[in-house]
DNA sequence: CGGAACATTGACCCATGTCAAGTGTCGTGG
DNA sequence: CCACGACACTTGACATGGGTCAATGTTCCG
């Protein structure tokens, strides 16, 4: 129960997916078997049995759940290094596809199983991941249940700078991985919506748009303000 | 990794809690120290210490989020036998509050590390326990960010009665522990609209509404095709 | 070059939010 | 026992953010 501590509202989540170091774990993750999936391939679908969990090494791959009539909602995007499929039960409880051609290391998890009933810090580790990942999960409950289509935007492109962030890479300067589609599912606006956001986010000088998957974050302090309800000036 | 399963879509969430049996667990939460709350008092706050895990043993407690501004997003309520405060790391990264004059088993998260250091099972349990938790908390976005009013009221009911039926309760004949504010900020719309959903269910004649705070189902099926998106028919 | 997939933009509309009265209902004190 | 105030809920009228539908651009790849 003793962890880095986010406040978490100030740190909106943005992925259904974990990174967990428990140096067994990762020692096998490295040599396990490696999977290639093409773009819009599924690692998983709803209902699959669980036999694994993935690392992604390369790529990137989209968590989501559709509802009977086709309505979807996008729960995360797992990026190289995100965990993927923690936390099922017995079956999948939700789909993951690949955005991008996508590597991923497979652990079953009959082996995970393994780890955690001879290794006493396994079980809990994988409590804390689980913990990491609700409090993330519930950060963008917050947002999309409570912030306007301009907030959530704005939300989505700091957590994303942020992760690049933490993994190194320029923050300012953002690649999306997905389309404006999977962008407005997981932030439950339409395609339109989202456009029309990110078309206003440049016109009031706080974003650029090189290409429609590049942002660059041109003022992050205003972007800031706008994703915590500070007025959207007209 | 072993689960009832349920199929979460099927079963919408509409509480931030969990039970769990660990049979250490239960014996030690079963003598622990009983905690009294008055209504609308806080069991804890956002970033108080994360010193214990509660067992709600009568009344109800609400978990929420607010946002700088006083919006609030409600993760759930606990009932009678719901664990509340699992899952936080050193800080509580939401607050839960009393709605109902409130008794809690109250055990220190000490104790609980306790537990988990030396019984390997324990750790596991706790993530499960997580686990369970994540996918209501999943079921509620996939509610809250893709379903219509009158969806998201009835999937609330549907919820709601099932608790009720799994503690043995008549499940037809619901009673709510909060008020609308509390519903509205759960499910994402305002108390009005909480209101007028509830007065158009029972004008479609799915329920009835003997005093505002008692709804009996009367027809669970219609509610439940509502629910999944069948048309209001005006 | 042509077409597919994605993104942008515009015009319009509607579900839900906002604002403003009302209407219970409950508990307290006279 | 009644009067009163405090709350919670309901209902109505109106406003608006974002959805819908449709046309047009853009990029990329065969």
């Amino acid at each position: 129960m003793a962890m880095p501590s986010f406040s978490s509202t100030s740190r909106p989540a943005h992925n259904a997916v974990t990174t967990l170091s428990s140096t067994g774990l990762e020692r096998s993750l490295a040599q396990a078997t490696l999977r290639r999936v093409e773009a819009r391939e599924f690692v998983f679908a709803e209902g699959d049995p669980t036999t694994h969990v993935y690392r992604v090494e390369t790529g990137a791959v989209a968590l989501y759940k559709v509802l009977t009539d086709g309505r979807r909602q996008v729960m995360g995007f797992a990026c190289a290094g995100d965990l993927v499929g923690l936390g099922a039960q017995d079956e999948h409880a939700m789909n993951a596809q690949a955005i991008k051609p996508t590597r991923l290391r497979c652990l079953s998890v009959s082996a995970l199983r393994r780890f955690a009933d001879h290794d006493p810090t396994v079980g809990y580790k994988l409590y804390e991941a689980m913990a990491r990942e609700l409090a993330q999960t519930r950060d963008l409950m917050l947002t999309t249940g409570q912030r306007s289509a301009i907030e959530r935007v704005a939300s989505f492109l700091l957590a994303f700078a942020r992760r690049n962030e933490r993994s190194g890479q320029d923050n300012a300067d953002i690649e999306l991985p997905m389309t404006r589609a999977d962008i407005g599912d997981f932030l439950g606006l339409t395609i339109e919506t989202v456009s029309r956001t990110f078309t206003k986010l440049k016109m009031m000088g706080m974003i650029e748009l090189p290409q429609s998957n590049r942002v660059k974050l041109l003022d992050v302090d205003e972007l800031r303000r706008v994703a915590n309800g500070g007025e959207a000036a007209s």
